[in-house]
DNA sequence: CGTAACATTGATTTCTGTCAATCCGAGTGG
DNA sequence: CCACTCGGATTGACAGAAATCAATGTTACG
């Protein structure tokens, strides 16, 4: 399935059967990308969008100097640019940062489903606004944090979403990206980044080793973030067999 | 008309008569708040979404200490909790900044009208899309930028919006807020507000005496500000008569 | 006229950026 | 097999931006 970690986990979310499969055959079959792959560019009508299966994708805007920041960061199960299907085109580049596994769904199609189906579309909507909602917390973090609040913050929001979907414990995952696109979703240039790390290393927080993230204490980090995953909506039983 | 404002001059946006006159019966009396007032707490559940009609309402997160981050600043025509119709309650609270007009729609209606008039409801859905789009910004702004282009930004953005509802020739208009208020909005502190304020005043860019905002070099303002509007999707012409 | 909220300014500290090396590991070609 | 390169990680020295702490003005208003 396609479509097996898209809102999975989510409080309140009930997506019938007749909906999932609609939604599912309306989608490409699977494509395969590389890493660093623009997906969408910034400005372009587009014409479909983008279900994330597998992989990491990032959507950036860039400064004057051709400096990058994060907007958000996608894990499998997110449609990375549903909202384009009513905005049309976007503010931002969406790009791979690892190597990805995508659907499509073209936008007719969407305008198909959501018509016939008023209560899926209103899922779709409310998947579009848990981005609205990542993207309140990134704007408190950036706002309101240091930079271990905000190193804190970013790792402890990708563990919770990759456990939502079976890719972490909550304690450790895989996150094979580099230093610098760490400060660029947090404000902060890599050298900062680097040194916020060996400190939290230090206080035997948390430990990256290459693309591996082991959350030590998470406690201490929830607290130096002052991270309550409240907005992620998540559920705390899996429905999913 | 309650809605005279709503998604006024955003390109690729035309509600018909019959979906606006829906929208439009959907809306309660008017009704006018004092400044100050909450409207949404973070967390409760929410039954009704507001329309505001006349005045500033903005959207707050809170830190440990009780620091406030705006999350979000809305003008007349901003529907300010539409997104609590999919996601139920939310993460952050709605407080009225000054006296202010709003209506407000039942979601059982909404959800009436939008299984109804699926047009509407993806209309509907844009509009709280533009409200992502501009935490986008504001992610960039925080992210990226130092206090002047900050408020550069902040101050231009705001410009524009206030000037696609006519409360602005695009150089000057009322914001009767606090430099507190601004600092929530920023990232700053109240002192360094204050501060870069008279540093913009010293450089003749922008004036800002009481509630009475003016910005005086609009182009020096946009290139400090990294300003670039097409994020909001306005519209060059007012089809409004 | 006194109070309270807001604005303004100064002195100092802290955090983060900038610039510049150096280090390290993976892949490459001789 | 080993020098070589290159991207990324790491570290140090220094500069600059913004926070913090602490007063002092200013204005509106009861």
């Amino acid at each position: 399935m396609k479509t097996a970690n898209f809102l999975r986990r989510r409080r309140g979310v009930e997506l019938t059967t007749s909906e999932r499969d609609a939604l599912e055959a309306a989608l490409s079959e699977p494509r395969l990308l590389p890493a660093r792959q623009t997906i969408v560019r910034r400005g372009v009508t587009v014409r479909e969008s983008t279900l994330l299966i597998a992989g990491l994708v990032g959507r950036y805007m860039e400064d004057r100097e051709g400096d990058r920041q994060l907007v958000a960061l996608h894990v499998p199960g997110d449609f990375v640019d549903l909202h384009a299907f009513p905005l049309q085109h976007l503010d931002h580049d969406v790009v791979t940062l690892t190597e990805a596994t995508i659907a499509t769904v073209d936008h007719p199609a969407l305008t198909a489903l959501t018509a016939a189906l008023p209560h899926l579309a209103r899922m779709l909507w409310f998947s579009t606004l848990l981005d609205a909602a990542m993207h309140r917390e990134w704007i408190f973090r950036l706002g309101r944090l240091d930079g271990p609040g905000r190193l804190a913050h970013f790792l402890c929001e990708t563990a919770v979403r990759l456990e939502a979907v079976g890719l972490s414990d909550g304690r450790s995952f895989l996150l094979p990206i580099t230093q610098s696109d760490i400060a660029d979703a947090c404000g902060l240039t890599n050298v900062h980044v680097n040194r916020v790390l060996r400190a939290l290393r230090d206080a035997r927080l948390l430990e990256i080793q290459g693309a591996n993230v082991a959350l030590h204490d998470r406690d201490a980090l929830w607290w130096l973030a002052e991270f309550d995953p409240q907005y992620l909506y998540h559920d705390d039983r899996d429905p999913t067999p």
